[in-house]
DNA sequence: GTGAAAGCGCTAACAC
DNA sequence: GTGTTAGCGCTTTCAC
């Protein structure tokens, strides 16, 4: 019913190993056979079938990306980047784990079972045990997130710096009253714990003693930005600036300040954290922390291919590229 | 090297067929020797090579959806139905094409090795007659946009009511300089066209003449709703009203009215297309046309699944689910 | 209830 | 330069 290079062998007068020559373009056919092998091949409409070939090679040239989430514009020039350094010697495939260890495990199924050669993780939710377990046996690498503990290829910003250079900023420009929009800290993810870390170290640089009641812990929804906001507000002395570890929720906040009459940029100031294309596009436009997304993208899959090339001992460093601040009207840091 | 499928079968002191039959719940298994084999495979950490079980069944269970990109998060609720919808029989792999047809088409090719059984655009650059051949030999669907002449399974909204029903509820307001923003025309793409088409009919209903000074015609950016703005405020009458064919030009006009002191929702109102969730984040919210998406995403998966499994003839309709108006600050329409 | 063996479509030794 | 053949890891028919 289908072709297979048998049919196409019997079609073309040749053996099946004359046809996988010229469909491999290796040595030793000569033109005119390769010229009818190909013509007969465009007659027939055959296309190889990579189930035997993949079974036959013990790879498939697919890498695995897991996004924690496609809601997230934040990922798509990583994307891009993955693509770029990958194509056109491996397909990429995006798969969702919403988060969720699960379904992120169920993904992870696809390197065990060998539909994928290896697999980038935008983040995840597994131990730095399991990490490393897995990375003795697979081609794994992390990208944007990295894991205590883990010995794996990771590909990162240093997280504790940049949050650190936001906060200082608004140090320096006399601000003392710094809010922090920040993850519940049940996550494995660490970045937002790094953030956390650099904003703690800014203030004891300045010697302002850093206030619980500053801190507003949730998730990453816009939606909680607009509740960090008005927990603010309802403080007998509000933030004069307020730092978030992410740029939805840092819309958040600035959303609800406008429904709560509260003028941003003077009033209150507010640091987002990405630079997701949005933060460029709202009114006022959001000040922010840069992610080098697309080098980043291009780095962890070059290095992973590497890995994948070489017989030699396995790439498991940490490369930490370098961060921005992006300074708009939601403060003039 | 790898342990396989051979390997368990001695270690466990039984034939591969058995193992087999283990791994795949068949029948005819007596509960001990299944106990045994379930025992080693652990023991041994085995995985089941899918090369191999892929190449003998015919099938890898896994279907491709091609993006026309990632930067959009339109795209996220209908990739969350389909993989609910397609999940746990079904693995969803998702890939970029960048719009661009070279892509589109290394893409497709997952569907002529035989990588996946089955592929979902959610946007194309084929023709219809491309599409009709593919169709024939293959299963694919589209979702959210058509393809005039060509008959294959499509879920999709009536973008030309859609648009007719933004447009006119403009008109049942007094507005009739109303301006209309949209692609350059040159998409194979429909979406873009039917909705040009709402704009045009609802204008003759209400007896206004088109006016082709109120088309600004553009890319999908962000910066290009920016430059319409820029136009239409340059126009001797400038048009009381602007209908966006994507949320995004209508975020770029809504800022640029700002950058040029224009208030929007009284001077000029704006209406977007696709209800992302930026629009509702914005300030102001923005007037939108909403799709259901993870409702098409559903029904696509749902139906191409049925296809798949049917030896009868294929489904090759169009599902045309309801849109909905959502009014926000930019336009109280 | 279990095993032997054929074969899915392909590549790569090896032989000529 | 080309053909023959073994075998990648698995499922499934057919015996028993």
């Amino acid at each position: 019913m289908n072709v297979t290079i048998k049919d196409v062998a019997k079609a073309a007068g040749v053996s099946v190993a004359t046809v996988s020559r010229v469909l491999n373009n290796s040595s030793a056919v000569s033109d005119e056979t390769a010229a009818a092998v190909n013509e007969t091949i465009k007659q027939m409409g055959y296309s190889p079938n990579f189930l035997g070939r993949n079974l036959r090679k013990r790879e498939t040239k697919n890498i695995l990306v897991i996004l924690p989430s496609t809601e997230q514009t934040f990922y798509s020039k990583i994307i891009r980047g993955i693509q770029d350094a990958a194509v056109p010697d491996y397909d990429v495939l995006l798969c969702t784990s919403y988060s969720d260890l699960q379904t992120e495990m169920r993904l992870l199924e696809m390197l065990f079972n060998r539909t994928v050669d290896a697999a980038v993780l935008l983040g995840t939710q597994l131990s730095a045990e399991a990490l490393n377990d897995l990375n003795k046996k697979y081609h794994i690498a992390l990208c944007c997130e990295r894991s205590e503990g883990a010995r794996l290829l990771t590909v990162t910003i240093d997280n504790k710096q940049a949050a650190y250079d936001a906060v200082s900023a608004f140090l320096k420009k006399g601000k003392r009253k710094i809010g922090l929009v920040t993850t519940s800290g049940q996550t494995v993810a660490l970045s937002s714990a790094d953030r956390e870390e650099g904003y703690t170290r800014a203030l004891e640089e300045y010697g302002v003693k850093k206030n619980e009641q500053y801190i507003f812990r949730c998730s990453y929804e816009y939606t909680d930005g607009k509740k960090a906001l008005t927990y603010f507000m309802s403080l007998p002395e509000p933030p004069e600036a307020v730092f978030c570890i992410s740029d939805l929720l840092a819309v958040g906040v600035i959303r609800q300040a406008r429904e709560e009459g509260i003028e941003i940029g003077s009033e209150l100031q507010v640091c987002g954290f990405d630079n997701i294309s949005l933060t460029e596009m709202y009114i006022p436009g959001i000040t922010t922390v840069s992610q080098p997304c697309y080098e980043m993208g291009r780095t962890v899959i070059t290095k992973l291919i590497e890995n994948m090339q070489a017989d030699s001992v396995k790439n498991s460093d940490t490369v930490i590229l370098p961060h921005e601040l992006i300074v708009r009207d939601s403060a003039l840091i």
